[in-house]
DNA sequence: GCCGCGTAATTAATCATACAAATACAAACG
DNA sequence: CGTTTGTATTTGTATGATTAATTACGCGGC
């Protein structure tokens, strides 16, 4: 994504950690390594490590107490929507199972945005909307990548709601268009198809008809749901 | 909430910073005062300071770098569906504003989550929702906490989706209920009107009406945002 | 005067070590 | 047999020293 990409090495760790848990790499929980056992393993001081661990405590990936140790918390308590465990998540354990929640949670808000931001869309954030399609041709030419134009255009969709929540799932849709991506080309190129539903939302957006842009946004999610369900009955997981 | 307590030194610093951040407390972003400033503020060691910090970096409130120091990151750079976050700026910072925002959020995920409920809830799942609503039965004979049945309530639907990412918005919802209490005494209380209108979505479940249930649950959260609009024209921020 | 370049100063990052606190477990005691 | 007390283990906290990254500044060249 586009972070910083913060050269320490308690961030290593961090990512290096964060991946291995979210991928279980750490079997029964009191199998997990004690401090001094990490420390070895990684070549770090404890410093660097416990500050890793503290940040992954933080996401509510482990859990430490004194005499107890360190181990991995039950998924439950996990912090899903935290874009680092959402990205490790996304890399390491990617399934058709999870694409599928990714995009039942998208179902619920990215309408819903439209339609928020059909009443309270200003002329800027149109703008970001509009820009978003404009790409997206663009793209259609070789003139832009099809991924990031479609993201831009959905992301500036949950700015435009000026609710700061909405614009915090911009992580959720990110992460569920590229896993997209990943596990089919079918998804590749920009059907003409595409852009044509798309500038429906812009549209009705502009006109300022909430229950239009929501069904016109809903109409595009399901169609990602639809091929989801497809990829499922081919290869079940 | 239901969390345990964790005694920690670093917690509790955890904690206070938390809220001073969100409260605003560090004027400009140069203003924040350097580690050995804070470590002599707060009487603790370096150690200490720096892995508070470490966890607020972590929920994206923070953030340091060498030679520049640490500072507090933008606004939209906040975990703000973190569960800690998503507590301090309830706790210090209450606004309608905030609470019509956390509102507007409840509209999208909720009445979908009553959907997705209606198709796949277990018996198990669908038990714990009439447990929610046996409980404010409860409450309105004084027997029960009103809040807390209400939030059984709402949580156990998010949980009977089966998503993960609904089961996570627990917390959202919950801050959601509890914010609404401690602005208005008129939400105190359990009306008959409430149990019938939350009896209805789980009948909708049960009978496998996703529309419904839909429909259902909007109506009972659509209620809230009027009271929130009334209480904004009375006294607009 | 202006521009590039190395150098110094500042701040967080890392390391190493020591000691404190919490708690599970077992042994001792009634 | 239950209770208490001790002890070992693991994380928590403290401190000092060192390293690395980044910016600001001054120096020299033009």
């Amino acid at each position: 994504m586009r972070k910083p990409p913060q050269s320490n090495v308690t961030h290593a760790i961090v990512e290096q950690l964060g991946h291995a848990v979210v991928a279980r790499s750490f079997g029964t929980k009191d199998s997990f390594p004690i401090e001094a056992e990490l420390c070895k393993q990684f070549g770090v001081s404890r410093t660097v490590l416990r500050e890793a661990v503290k940040m992954l405590t933080a996401k509510g990936l482990l859990r430490a107490r004194p005499r107890q140790g360190t181990w991995v918390q039950e998924e439950n308590h996990w912090n899903l929507l935290d874009p680092d465990v959402l990205r490790w998540l996304m890399e390491r354990k990617f399934s058709l199972q999870l694409l599928a929640e990714f995009t039942e949670i998208r179902l619920a808000i990215e309408p819903m945005a439209a339609m928020i931001a059909a009443t309270k869309a200003t002329p800027a954030s149109i703008a970001q909307i509009r820009n978003g399609i404009h790409r997206m041709k663009m793209a259609e030419q070789g003139d832009d990548d099809p991924l990031e134009s479609d993201i831009a255009f959905h992301v500036a969709i949950l700015h435009a709601t000026g609710n700061r929540f909405y614009s915090q799932l911009e992580d959720v849709v990110d992460a569920a268009l590229r896993i997209s991506i990943a596990f089919t080309n079918r998804y590749k190129g920009v059907a003409l198809a595409d852009i044509k539903a798309h500038t429906k939302v812009l549209d009705h957006i502009e006109a300022g008809q909430p229950k239009r842009a929501h069904a016109a946004m809903t109409a595009i999610i399901e169609e990602v749901m639809e091929l989801i369900g497809q990829a499922r009955k081919k290869s079940p997981q």
